[in-house]
DNA sequence: ACTTATTGTATCATTATGTTACAATAATAA
DNA sequence: TTATTATTGTAACATAATGATACAATAAGT
């Protein structure tokens, strides 16, 4: 308790800086990053989404960029203050750069929500290209935490969208296309269970990032001749029916 | 001739008017743009480069991004002003944000090979993050044609590149591998090719770009499966065989 | 007219995937 | 204790896709 107090405070002070530091030194000028962060459970797709301030909007988690930073590495950072994690399948999809994108009204609205009134050339209000991230986390291992400006920091799913800021339903839809065109060829589905699971899971993990059914059979023979499970033990679930073997993913 | 001429003059005033202009106004800060410009002649897989006046450095083809200006568009842009191509296969593939990436010297030694002495402070020589484009083009039908600061810009093939400033040889390594991984899924391959083209050729740039043999039978059948060619007419080559059909790339 | 190299396609072999079936079995109910 | 139930793991067969081989057709050169 005392530690996340902690974290919000030096969350809050990060934004002060950001926010007080009306021509963004430290900072790469025009360029963030969003952060479309997936996560599996009750057979549902889920996305991390903030809730910002006094204004009933709502974004994706995002960030900008130190001027002795990777962008990469400001994404992870990104994902690490939103989730707690660290080591997580993370990985650019896009980059969002139209111009017509450029809207300065939602983030002047929230400073002043703040009471703060940005001089009309503060940097925050000029026009950003934003570098789309996607990552997979373990639903049960991720602490959403909200940043500075935000309220709160929760999942949602991918079905019940609230209503989003600017174009971020656009990038998680494109998001989505991303993860399932490469669902099958990078194996990276994993990433969004536990460390064991049943071949059950599995599927419906499947099933539910391709919107599609599945062949019991087929898929499990096909999973299984990839030599990337290894069976761990049997899992005694409480269900009337025989009890599924565990699996554990390897190499 | 003239409209060579012309050409260069445009292009001339368009890097003085960014050389010049110190702070960079016009241009989105930071953001620059390098493509990728594949063609394919002569069984191998060619990419368009510039060769920088007075320096020795080669180069790929970019630019920066005007402040009004679609990040994709000015793609596009750098595309037309390096092929005289427009409605031609061009795609983002990755964003280079490392900070090791940082090295103004190049640009400064371009700069004052042209006699202009830049401040330290001026907007081309701080820190830039590149988005990669690669873009597929019928090598006959480009015209490649030099920048304001290069001297010459040509095909080099991909097995004799010559030495290439910055990180340009490894955003050319992760442009292939997109385009190796997309080849079957997106059919983009006859991007590269001309508007007819023989079973032959297409075979062969398919081994060309996926760097391995395909069985002859095999693939002829399968493209041929997809539905997507439609049979011209007879290729009378001057070759002591049968003459190839012609095939041509539908919907 | 004969030779040569290549093309288009047929044929069969092998592998991958779709489909059905069934024994094994953990929890529940009788 | 024993039957019932739902689900799992896998075998078995059917169909589809791909690999491998063969061969007739044929432009152009000899």
């Amino acid at each position: 308790m005392l530690f996340a107090k902690h974290f919000l405070q030096k969350m809050n002070k990060e934004f002060r800086k950001q926010e007080s530091n009306t021509r963004g030194d430290g900072y790469l000028p025009g360029l963030a990053i969003d952060a479309v962060i997936f996560g599996f459970h009750d057979h549902q797709l889920k996305v991390l989404l903030l809730a910002y301030k006094n204004t009933g909007l709502y974004a994706l988690p995002g960030g900008f960029i130190h001027d002795d930073e990777d962008v990469n590495q400001a994404a992870r950072r990104v994902l690490l203050d939103r989730t707690g994690l660290t080591n997580i399948f993370l990985d650019q999809f896009y980059v969002f750069g139209d111009n017509s994108r450029y809207d300065p009204e939602p983030l002047k609205a929230i400073m002043l929500a703040r009471g703060y009134e940005p001089p009309t050339d503060h940097w925050l209000l000029k026009r950003f290209v934003s570098v789309g991230y996607y990552a997979l986390v373990d639903f049960t291992k991720a602490i959403p935490t909200p940043d500075a400006i935000s309220d709160t920091c929760d999942w949602y799913g991918l079905e019940s969208l609230p209503h989003l800021m600017q174009d971020h339903r656009q990038i998680i839809q494109k998001a989505l296309e991303t993860l399932q065109a490469n669902l099958d060829q990078k194996l990276i589905g994993f990433n969004l269970l536990g460390d064991e699971f049943t071949m059950g899971e599995l599927q419906s993990l499947y099933e539910t990032v391709l919107n599609k059914k599945l062949i019991r059979a087929a898929f499990q023979r096909k999973i299984l001749s990839l030599g990337i499970l290894e069976r761990v033990a049997k899992k005694f679930t409480g269900g009337a029916h025989k009890a599924p073997y565990l699996y554990r993913f390897i190499s």
